[in-house]
DNA sequence: CTAAACTGATCCGGGGCCGAAACGGATCTG
DNA sequence: CAGATCCGTTTCGGCCCCGGATCAGTTTAG
């Protein structure tokens, strides 16, 4: 079953998305912020510093401070690699898949009346 | 015909356009930004600063600085309106029409072939 | 015609994010 | 061992954004 999804159809389910994010004074996360928590979430591990880099086309200095931000937010934390110490591995938290998840919800409904 | 969307469709959708979007050396808009963008290319003008601070929730000098950004990428133009020269129209320009058309056809590819 | 009301823009102090370069610690290599 | 290499972090100067208060211009009310 493949995803049906006209161009004006994309962009009201964006603008409904983005607006309701906006309204509500959450997180307020920015794009790359958001890249990279979707990424740790979806895709296996392990996830380090340098490898989001890469994987996002941005710098490392980059990573580190989006990752202090999430942290701090405790949607992600680290955890040094005891095999090789000078690796962190990025990992999800309880509080991260709830966020998500709601995000995912959100979606789905805004999707769902879409075109009612 | 409405729109069947899973959570974790959802999110894949989601982390595929938004890692296109981090990838790319693009304009890299905040979300804001994005939210007025979208709302008035997707709604009934008039649009004025007022309303959109109010429909965004948000401060006016904030609007006003996301319009200079937008305007400054010739996304957006200000107009003053003639018939009550204190309100500023904000309207539509080809270049901002181009992007959102590029964005939306980004978002429908990837939609497509996310459950092929 | 003046005073009040309303619009969008600007000022201000504060905070976050940017990438290049330099840094300290861990690991590999010869 | 010692030197080179790899890793993530920190430093640095610079730029953009934040909202409350204030401003100048316009319109309305008395």
């Amino acid at each position: 079953m493949t995803l049906e999804l006209k161009p004006v159809q994309a962009l009201a389910l964006w603008q409904d998305v983005v607006l309701e994010t906006v309204r509500r004074d959450g997180p307020d996360l920015s794009s790359r912020q958001f890249a990279i928590l979707l990424t740790v979430y979806l895709t296996s591990p392990p996830h380090t510093v340098r490898g989001l880099a890469g994987s996002l086309n941005v710098s490392k200095p980059a990573i580190t401070r989006a990752l202090d931000a999430l942290g701090q937010l405790d949607l992600l934390k680290r955890k040094r690699d005891e095999a090789d110490r000078r690796n962190v591995l990025v990992q999800r938290t309880v509080k991260g898949s709830v966020f998500l998840r709601d995000f995912a919800d959100l979606v789905t409904s805004v999707a769902g009346r879409l075109e009612a």
